[in-house]
DNA sequence: AATTTGTATTGAGCTTGATCAAGTGTTTTT
DNA sequence: AAAAACACTTGATCAAGCTCAATACAAATT
């Protein structure tokens, strides 16, 4: 027998013109009509756990994939274990872009802690871009985005210091996590130090010992995941340089 | 008096039908129709020489360019008059992708050497590919291509050493040569060992001696911008593991 | 042809951050 | 509650590759 008053998640349709994120997300600037249709190739499933795969490295694509809470992480695993960490994905990201040129994904995707997602058939999303001018231009500019942050982590790995390398990554959360309504300056990093390491071209230990070293300075400080930042001009002084970015590597 | 026998660059139209790049360029699977259509809104423009930029960081985007001939670095300046090296260029390469999410250029672009593009006006494509479900996605497939390449960048960048680095880069010369009907193993590279180091997160002095070494080795011969690769095998073994590729940093 | 300028090579020494190793603290499993 | 597995921190050492410096070579300019 069937209980009308269990809602199950099948049941659960959050709009997107309900949802916070509409905002961040793909919907972004379309107008109430054009973001019904686009609601309604949208699926939302069950969430995953930690450790869960969203997909992995040579699955078909099926779906783009939107985060609706939680965090992920996109990797490509190598054959001997390892992996390069590609980045780090809050609710309002799209993932999965990487697998359209040859319908088939080229990284793996890992949900860091509980995570929902929406899926958009990828199928089903170039067919309503077509008709949609407004969605076509929303997916070259987030597909462009993606290829613009790429370029900035390109100059992170190529150019920065470790400790410029974790001072961008700490402000890039806490601006990311202020677009999205939460403290700039109280967090939770979902990913282990291991992963920022990773993802930073940096070994666990020097990650560690920059989080010692700042919080000795004043910078922040830090508890296991629990991250507080205590000084953000003084870690945008780290970044974008001023008497402080003493960055290696020279000029052309 | 205009000479009707003098040939101006005006007048001169290679439609993409007759182009000899039209399979690795944007009208790539398009029908012979929407070929026509797409020629229709693409502009030849007169050639750039060595140095000349062909768009800023900050322009506004009007067109994306495919290179045709000749080469081109992208490049992200620093205001302390450094450089990030974003990518080289070869013809039937579509570039000023990132300037899609802010209608503005992300990064600049210089010639190599005398260099001719192709100009599509960014704004006529959007609208043709509205109309056009087989150019659409070939704007899809060329966007996540480029998504896809920099993660490759992302993993070399931070995972490996210098010699893996210069081998990667030289064989993605090699089969990038390859697939534009030029020797696989005997090119010339048009930029200079400053630019390939800045690109490679090396020091110039690194990607020197590594020249050398990888000459006295017998990988290959080299005399300033003149490349001849000696042995392909080896190369892609120092690229791909195997006995020789041995990786820094740890697995996660 | 000679000078200047820019680019590439080579050598010596140093620094950043990796590696190795041990120890501490936390979470999960039994 | 104990044990095991895992994650993080801290210390000591090492090496890859950067910096500085000198030289060689090529191209452009006079």
């Amino acid at each position: 027998m069937t209980n009308r008053n269990v809602v199950s998640f099948e049941n659960i349709k959050v709009a997107c013109k309900n949802c916070s994120l509409a905002t961040l997300c793909l919907p972004m600037g379309l107008s109430p009509e054009d973001m019904e249709r686009l609601d309604s190739i949208v699926k939302r499933g069950r969430p995953f756990h930690r450790g869960d795969h969203l997909f992995r490295e040579g699955d078909n694509l099926h779906s783009l994939r939107v985060i609706t809470s939680g965090s992920v992480k996109t990797f490509t695993p190598s054959e001997d274990g390892g992996e390069q960490v590609l980045s780090f994905h809050l609710p309002g990201e799209l993932i999965g872009l990487d697998a359209i040129q040859n319908e088939c994904h080229a990284c793996s995707a890992k949900a860091l802690e509980t995570t929902a997602v929406c899926e958009i058939p990828f199928h089903n999303l170039e067919e309503l871009s077509s008709s949609m001018p407004s969605l076509q231009h929303q997916m070259y500019r987030l597909l462009s985005r993606e290829i613009g942050q790429d370029s900035e982590m390109l100059t992170l790995l190529g150019k920065k210091s470790a400790e410029e390398r974790l001072a961008t990554f700490l402000l890039s959360f806490s601006e990311r996590f202020k677009k999205r309504g939460f403290s700039a300056t109280d967090f939770f990093l979902s990913m282990s130090r291991h992963e920022i390491g990773n993802y930073l071209g940096l070994a666990v230990e020097t990650v560690s010992r920059l989080f010692t070293r700042f919080q000795e300075e004043g910078l922040l400080h830090v508890e296991r995941k629990h991250v507080q930042l205590l000084d953000l001009p003084r870690l945008a002084t780290i970044v974008y340089g001023n008497e402080n970015g003493r960055s290696r590597q020279g000029h052309l």
